[in-house]
DNA sequence: ACAATAATTGCAACATTGTTGCGTTTATTT
DNA sequence: AAATAAACGCAACAATGTTGCAATTATTGT
């Protein structure tokens, strides 16, 4: 079964018209496989041992997956990007809920988000980070 | 004029409980001046010559000054931590602005946030974050 | 005003996250 | 299989923040 998301990452990546490298295609499969975002580290954590990417490759891979719209970033709050793989009707205005005993992140799909935040005058709106912060199942 | 927010800082340090020492004061009274959320690094150049603040003496002042509520700190997606004064019914469930541009960080005190998300079961609410991002009127 | 003491500070050293330049390797094209 | 452009890995760096510990300072009690 992680054939078929290894051929789902190639052919999402392939489809963006970039190179189909051995550690896109990996980090793409495990982002696709969690269901949670994750961080760096534990995308690091998640690579077999057979292959053991760069810090830099990794930071360097993910900004390309995210150019290319296949992931998306989530600010946290402990400094260190959250990625996740945008499944497709996953709007990029959704809210995230982050833990704030075991720093789990989870996307809140179903929470959409209206647009219409009434700014300043001469305010121009672009996007939206909303976290909500509390207690997940496990640790309440 | 300044004597009157230096006055009102260490009024408000000592009802907290704390000593009033000089950085405290001076910090607290640069965040009360200060219509934004502005950054360590802001804070440390808003400091006179005659009162440089090591950098640790600093980041501890904040916690303190935060723990105490006066003062909150908001997230942001450049992995530097802001700062802003508590005016009273300034309520923490509030939203920020970031302008993409210039990196300034202004409250929308007028946007309360209603605390009634839809987190999965199990899931407890406690706080939100809640940031949006586009052009000040300055950079649009 | 002064000594005692407990809180605060500054220094040095470290941790983490992320970035840049550059020479080498690799995926793709021909 | 060779050419080529993209991607990689290394080293070095930058920024933000934290920890331990000895020195200093604000407050308290006399």
């Amino acid at each position: 079964m992680f054939n078929k998301l290894h051929r789902t990452a190639e052919g999402l990546i392939r489809h963006s018209g970039g190179r189909a490298t051995v550690g896109r295609i990996r980090i793409l499969s495990i982002l696709l496989a969690e269901q949670q975002a994750i961080t760096h580290r534990e995308i690091e954590q998640r690579l077999p041992q057979t292959l053991q990417l760069d810090r830099v490759t990794l930071y360097r891979a993910l900004e390309w997956l995210a150019d290319k719209n296949l992931i998306h970033k989530v600010t946290s709050d402990d400094r260190a990007w959250r990625y996740h793989a945008n499944r497709e009707l996953h709007s990029h205005q959704h809210a995230h809920f982050k833990c704030t005993h075991c720093a789990q992140v989870i996307c809140l799909s179903d929470l959409s988000i209206e647009r219409n935040w009434p700014l300043p005058i001469g305010y121009r709106f672009q996007e939206i980070e909303l976290t909500v912060k509390g207690l997940c199942a496990d640790c309440s």
